[in-house]
DNA sequence: GCCGGTCGTCGAAGCGCTTCGACACTCTTT
DNA sequence: AAAGAGTGTCGAAGCGCTTCGACGACCGGC
């Protein structure tokens, strides 16, 4: 086991100096000359201490935690949340804060009472809904707060999001690039559409923005995620559009399943029908065809949410929304 | 914005009882009269008063947050790790505590941090290797913790687990049962094996013990996650066992890949080849057709994971092996 | 050679809570 | 009727840290 714990006035009797000093040495809120900083920093590791997280709280009224606050709900994309929480760990130890899990089932008392016993300083919001029941709440807080993720009133709060509406648009571009005339989008299940999901919404109306500026033919629907499902949509979709040869797939779990669907009734891709997805990196690259894909930029998301909410902490003024720009990767599925 | 910060005192001024008084109402620690206890109860909700987090951890030495260490990493299932984590922190709820996630890629460094600074009061790891660098931090440290999978020497560690060894027998048992004389499994992708991932091992050796016993003959194979790798695997092994007619599937990315596979051979399942999955339940329901699987307990792991910390915490004693036994449900893959 | 400024350091006052010992009561027990 | 045993409550002492004001020591300017 471990020694008993260590000290700042350890540290102080140890380096020969105040305890304020030691502080004022990690802290660096103070000039200390070289040698004392020296002396201090050499006895802190000599005796191996750390500052108690909760006294150094107390007195500070900084936690240096942030929470992040995810859904763990039917109809998400499990594997791009997690890339999100990764990424929002990671730039939030940069920032030196840690992060407090809280999950969706604790509603909003879980986000009261993490602010209001000062457990931690901020908070991260994924998975916004366009008529979000948290969103009233964060704007009553003292704690500053970001969303990734898009409510219907986002006035008064930051908000960070890949701009779905352009990579919607994006999507329907590249096929009327390679020529495509008639083209489908097949967008979240219809359960995320009737829940009002901001980013499903956006997708579709950018496709359907670029869909009518191009001049072409263009469908949107929904699509579910079992296979079953997944090939009836397909079926259907070609059968009551014979001229389609192009078709964008914004639902993760769907994309091998409308793949699969399509060589099933013996369309080849690229060749009949073009895919372009909306989906995770490695789930583009890993399908048969590679699909091009519009990347999710998970990593980036989750960093520029953990710096903005910084920001805030510190008293910057920080943008009211910042959206991300879509990036096309082409393979060879168009 | 909220109004400022309500402290323990104003709380016992409203009431008209000393600051110790409130305290021993919140903690029950002291035997207090009906009477006095609901004129504090009163005041708290009257002033809407939540004990400061940091406060409370100083003086009483626990900060009711317990760290959960996820892996993120390459092979991973992320889906099942992240119902893993919705279940740790509804558990932890429900014993007051909160969360703090840590990666991994912070390494014992991070683990080390929130330990000496009293950040956590115990920690979760998850994922767990066969030679886990954590583990030697974990023995010398004063904080309880629970691993969640087996590392190779486990003495002197609280560990709990699907009792996977038993998961693969039972699979291999189920479809003896139904007749079958030569099956396969196929198991995690080989990265998976080479980093000596307990959950991995131990299935195949409860599946060949359980192979041996029965008088079968099988094999055991790693599998990729690609439908391209996954197909070959599978021509491969009907190729090189004509017999072959029961499967065994351990890989929750592969799983979709193996039916798809299979169909694609001109295999019916459960005609020509009966299949068993170990995956999330959701998973094998949502495959067509519907797979017999053995469930990974997710929810019940990690909430038995957080009690037994708690015990720890409390000073009991518990077991240092906590096997969770498989169950088998039926489907029409078999 | 004295004055006003930095610079570097110290001491002490909290931050808001828990917990310990004390104490005034009220019951029992003899 | 006195001693002992509970009850219920209070006051005060920290928990380990940050931060504020104070204060020597040293500097250059006149």
């Amino acid at each position: 086991m471990s020694r008993r714990t260590v000290t700042i006035s350890e540290v102080a009797k140890h380096a020969g100096v105040a305890v304020s000093t030691v502080s004022y040495v990690l802290s660096g809120k103070r000039t200390i000359s070289a040698d004392t900083r020296r002396r201090v920093l050499d006895s802190i590791s000599a005796l191996g201490y750390h500052p108690n997280a909760g006294a150094r709280a107390l007195a500070s009224k900084r936690s240096n935690v942030i929470a992040l606050v995810l859904p763990l709900r039917a109809g998400m994309h499990v594997p791009v949340l997690m890339r999100f929480a990764s990424a929002v760990v990671t730039a939030a130890r940069r920032f030196d804060h840690d992060v407090l899990l809280l999950t969706a089932d604790e509603g909003t008392a879980g986000i009261r009472r993490v602010a209001a016993s000062a457990l931690v300083d901020a908070l991260v919001l994924m998975d916004v809904e366009l008529d979000d029941r948290r969103v009233p709440l964060l704007r009553e807080l003292a704690e500053p707060s970001v969303l990734i993720g898009f409510p219907a009133r986002p006035a008064g709060l930051t908000c960070v999001d890949l701009d779905f509406h352009a990579a919607g648009a994006r999507c329907a571009e590249h096929l009327a690039e390679r020529g495509h005339q008639e083209i489908a989008l097949l967008g979240a299940p219809s359960v995320v559409y009737d829940r009002g999901t901001g980013f499903a919404t956006r997708t579709r109306d950018g496709f359907a923005a670029a869909v009518a500026d191009l001049g072409l033919k263009g469908v949107a629907l929904p699509c579910e995620e079992t296979f079953d499902e997944v090939y009836e949509t397909v079926r259907d979709l070609l059968l009551d559009h014979p001229g389609l040869s192009g078709v964008v797939v914004h639902n993760e779990a769907a994309v091998s399943h409308v793949l699969a669907a399509l060589r099933q009734l013996g369309r080849r891709v690229p060749q009949d029908v073009a895919v372009v997805a909306i989906c995770p990196e490695d789930v583009a690259e890993r399908a048969s065809p590679p699909l091009t894909s519009v990347l999710i930029p998970a990593e980036e998301v989750g960093r520029e949410a953990v710096r903005l909410v910084m920001d805030k902490l510190e008293g910057r003024v920080v943008p009211d929304s910042t959206l991300l720009p879509p990036l096309l990767a082409v393979r060879s599925s168009t």
